[in-house]
DNA sequence: CGATTCGTTGACATGCTTCAAACTTCGTGG
DNA sequence: CCACGAAGTTTGAAGCATGTCAACGAATCG
């Protein structure tokens, strides 16, 4: 029986939390009090528990403190369909329904801090504006998904996926070329559309051409051009910068 | 050589303009001036003109009068894939970057009559939150983009795509049982990840099968129910109302 | 009327899924 | 602490859906 996230508050303070490379939320409020409510928002859970599921109402939207979420739909025969993952620093829980119902459920992959941030301290302008480029931003990575999806072959997408997480866990100031798969070879099948052998078979096959080097869940990249030049990945502006520190020059 | 659509502005009052179903775009303009001013915004334009393309500079978000869109990405090796397509009634442009950059490219599928809504009409708090209320609108059909690209078969990809634009034909005053396909049998096999003669042989099957009948752009569906089934679309609150009022109660 | 684009159909190749089995890891309870 | 079962991962073999290549017919356009 899963409990709910919400049960065990553990407050911190704001300007100790730091998921590396900021936290996207905060540039959200800036009135004093907004932050200071924010302070008591903070929530830490365990693995498999849900944030919330489709069809819930939604008051709020999070930021992922540490660790790493799962957003999914659920298909009309009961398979799974995994729209993204989401690790520390960025947002989600934004795609709601105009009658403010979820429209996706969120569940944790590993032990879990998040941040809540209530719809009410978001009266403002300024805020809906930001909010909407956040919402551009998933849009973005929406776009990429279902580039992968209908375009590339198996190697393409595990390189992709791996591309992605090496240049998002760099952008937060983790290691690029060696990081753990918090998700299992399920999930990655029902992200990038893939059965789970052959998920398991790709990633065989990525460690016999040199690219990489995996131990169940350990990942080690040895050829970052190589993996990005398989993947085929549209550039993107933090990709970029990725991409000339640490794909050209070998780390 | 394809000119701007901004050329040859065609000038009609707001009150004569009527997709059928609603002006979604009307909603977020709560003051007369506005209104007034876009008045002023309707362009008609030719096949295959652009109304914008992907970097472009973006003060503005459309709505199509008349007519449809196809939306659409250049992949890293100059392939295309299709996002969406809109029809009379919907709105598009709204993914853009943080820097107000067009996220996607937007050409015309036919003769089509768009409407010009500037951002700078929008810097009222109510407004934005209907703005992330469309975004969201998006993201769910972006979602059941993924969900058809991930799991779905040609089967089910071609006959979702149809379902989905009876229901939106239908959701607009249109006829849900016949209509003519804008698009080409290229852009459909973009959209949906398919090679042009999968799409082909698969439109024949269906037609072999007495769900439908198709004779180059002319489609007629002869079972919605059977449709629908194959397409084993997620329901949405106008799927609902269209499977109750169409699909079970064959017209 | 020819040239071009679009749609259809056939034959063949192939990459992925499915089915099956073995192995590893982990958690639970004896 | 070990035994056991469940879940996750890997690997092999076979079948099949879709992609690719090629040719042809139909519609459109100048």
């Amino acid at each position: 029986m899963l409990s709910q996230i919400h049960s065990h508050p553990v407050l911190h303070e704001c300007h100790t939390c730091e998921p590396r490379g900021g936290c996207l939320g905060l540039q959200l409020l800036n009135s004093p009090e907004a932050r200071q409510q924010l302070c008591n928002a903070k929530k830490i859970s365990c693995k498999a528990e849900h944030v919330f599921r489709e069809g819930e109402d939604a008051d709020c939207f999070y930021v992922v403190r540490s660790g790493s979420i799962k957003s999914y739909l659920v298909t009309q025969d009961g398979e799974e369909q995994v729209l993204g993952f989401y690790l520390p620093g960025d947002v989600f829980g934004l795609d709601t329904t105009a009658a403010q119902q979820r429209m996706s459920s969120a569940i944790l992959l590993e032990t879990t801090s998040i941040c809540r941030f209530p719809h009410a301290y978001l009266t403002d302008m300024a805020q809906g504006s930001a909010l909407l480029s956040i919402a551009a931003e998933q849009m973005q990575r929406d776009h990429n998904l279902m580039l992968m999806l209908a375009r590339k072959d198996a190697d393409g997408r595990i390189a992709s996926l791996l591309d992605d997480l090496a240049c998002r866990y760099w952008s937060r100031g983790y290691s690029a070329s060696a990081f753990l798969l918090t998700m299992s070879r399920q999930d990655i099948g029902c992200y990038l559309g893939l059965a789970v052998e052959t998920v398991s078979r790709t990633l065989t096959r990525l460690q016999e051409c040199g690219v990489l080097k995996v131990n169940r869940r350990e990942v080690e990249i040895l050829d970052h051009a190589g993996l990005r030049k398989m993947a085929g990945t549209r550039v993107n502006s933090v990709a970029v910068e990725y991409c000339q520190k640490v794909v050209l020059r070998p780390v």
